[in-house]
DNA sequence: CATAGAAATGCAAACGTTTGCCTAATCTAA
DNA sequence: TTAGATTAGGCAAACGTTTGCATTTCTATG
């Protein structure tokens, strides 16, 4: 149907081997010559077939995404798309596509993946997130295909590419930021303990803690998939402690919403009654009510990074594996304030 | 590098023709030669690839996927992982792979889809937005390639295939309830008049109104971005009015959010001192304080429609263009209340 | 003027499939 | 028994590129 080389070489009367040096902007063409093939690939509408390229040359080049379980309702947090237009400008720029890949579990994830690679579709593979013992990253790994992941991977951590904040220290920061306005008891809720970047970020807090010689109580520890049940409970149980936390550490933006509804049913107030920090820098932390303290992780970046470090590998095999960290920055808003042991504002 | 038909049909002793019809599981080959071939393809590990088919089929089995402008806070709208839940969820079924196409700017989504379509890279496209004039429609359009648009196409909505919900009468239903509560001055907020699913839904308000026999004021009717400032700019306006509204009609449940957030500032309540009704029902609408009273118009759905009516047009050149309506549902929650002239409970 | 290089271009194989057509073997029915 | 039909499978061309190597055409040098 398209138009092919080989009519591009006719018309302008050359071997089609001289078209497709042409296209590769091959410097043993002359210049005239490559003026005249141009000029007959616009008249034709000539535009390459990726398939056959991708055929001879055998490397597409797309890089699969892969999403987590599209049944979770962790998807629809804005860190994806954020993180998708990181990966989709640097892509575009280096003239890559992008193959999306999810499923509703995770079986259906490592098809789709499987599909991907051994079929030829992709030249690498970005992986958006990080769960223990995770059949795809092992895939990925054994079959040594280029990939990397954004988030840390729990194992073989010197081996596999990673692009990351360094969620001990953002963690520790945020926490000591809750601590210098006074608090002492200060709770963290965060979701699977599975997720690499939940255990880091309790390790920050635990590490803010333990220097400000404040007590680690696991009671203040609450993992929640945030599901509006269980989440609701958690809440409630932290804070019919006989001494609840008055500052929370917590894992997401999204979650800190929730958090902050659950705890207006139960008559408090954020911050007047509690203080919360919590991460990601989401654009609708800048919205809420209150406005989120939040550190900002820098998402696009994450993204960007990643999208770079895996082209490189994918150019290069011989790249070594990278280790890439994106700096973080605390956003100060309205959901901290100075601990005073009184009654709430508004209750 | 991978394993060939050529190597599977020599360790079958058959030729490479018969491999070949044996993946496509064709009649003429026996049961038994079958099954030796499938054991030799098991042993050897063998996956097609899917550039030399897509080749020699010159169909990929992919279809292209294209966002909205990513520099737009708008991709942000849980709306876009639901419906590509939607989509991915039959692509799969059907094996289709996706295909991921965005920009900062129109015309470098234009670049992708042209991209994808003159590469022999997909086999349709799925548009997730319909905007005025739209260059990516005007190009499909004119190619005559198969695509279908998630929303209602602004011009030649006969001969493009789109999925969508009957906006004007979810509008109108929705604008009734308000009504119903006893709702005198009720506004709209939208976002741009050039989405079709905007002027829809301001279509549906004014019918109601009208038909309450309500005046349909000009200065009710409010357009923003939701940008964080033209949105506060907006609604202190609608609320400075000699007769500010008492209900409001909202185009998007994330607005709703802000607006909830912004009228709090001006020490408004909801539902107390207005009651505010949406669309979407995002997840997060069940999570806010009030959750919102919204209709459900099945996003996922949405999605998964428009992928199976994408396929039969891939399928069958001469497939009709369809129209397809997608079922709406209103959820009743606490962001409304009857009307009575009182203060403000918590004021 | 002959000729060695260099520069520009062409030839043809290769990439891994699919598929129209052909052939050999087997079967069917008269 | 045999002609014709049916079945099972093979052959080779085709899809649209890229690329190593061969060939032609210059250019400049001795």
């Amino acid at each position: 149907m398209g138009v092919t080389i080989k009519e591009v070489a006719k018309a302008a009367g050359v071997a089609p081997s001289t078209v497709s040096r042409v296209i590769a902007d091959n410097p043993r063409i002359s210049p005239a010559t490559k003026k005249r093939v141009r000029k007959a690939m616009k008249e034709l509408g000539y535009h390459p077939n990726v398939n056959a390229r991708s055929l001879v040359r055998s490397s597409t080049q797309a890089i699969g995404v892969v999403m987590p379980s599209s049944a979770d309702k962790a998807l629809q947090n804005p860190f994806f798309p954020e993180v998708l237009r990181g990966i989709s400008t640097v892509a575009h720029d280096l003239e890559y596509s992008l193959l999306l890949s999810t499923g509703e579990t995770e079986e259906e994830i490592l098809e789709g993946v499987q599909r991907m690679v051994h079929g030829n579709r992709v030249d690498g593979v970005i992986l958006l997130y990080s769960r223990l013992k995770d059949k795809v990253m092992e895939f990925l790994h054994e079959q040594n295909f280029p990939f990397v992941i954004v988030g840390k991977p729990n194992e073989n951590i010197d081996t596999i590419s990673h692009v990351d904040n360094d969620n001990i220290r953002a963690s520790k920061e945020i926490t000591e930021h809750l601590i210098g306005l006074g608090h002492h008891r200060i709770g963290f809720i965060g979701g699977s303990k599975d997720l690499a970047v939940t255990v880091d970020r309790i390790t920050g807090y635990e590490q803010a803690l333990n220097q400000a010689g404040l007590p680690v109580k696991k009671e203040y520890r609450v993992h929640t998939e945030f599901l509006k049940s269980g989440g609701r409970k958690a809440v409630h149980e932290l804070f019919s402690l006989e001494e609840p936390p008055t500052g929370l550490v917590i894992s997401d933006d999204l979650m800190s919403i929730g958090v902050i509804n659950m705890l207006e049913e139960f008559g408090l107030y954020v911050p007047e009654d509690v203080s919360i920090v919590s991460f990601n820098n989401v654009y609708m932390a800048e919205v809420t009510r209150p406005p989120l303290t939040t550190v900002d992780i820098n998402i696009y970046d994450l993204g960007a990074q990643a999208c770079k470090c895996l082209v490189e590998k994918i150019q290069n095999k011989n790249e070594p594996a990278k280790r890439i960290i994106v700096p973080f920055e605390i956003k100060h808003r309205m959901s901290t304030q100075q601990w005073k042991r009184e009654t709430s504002k508004r209750a």
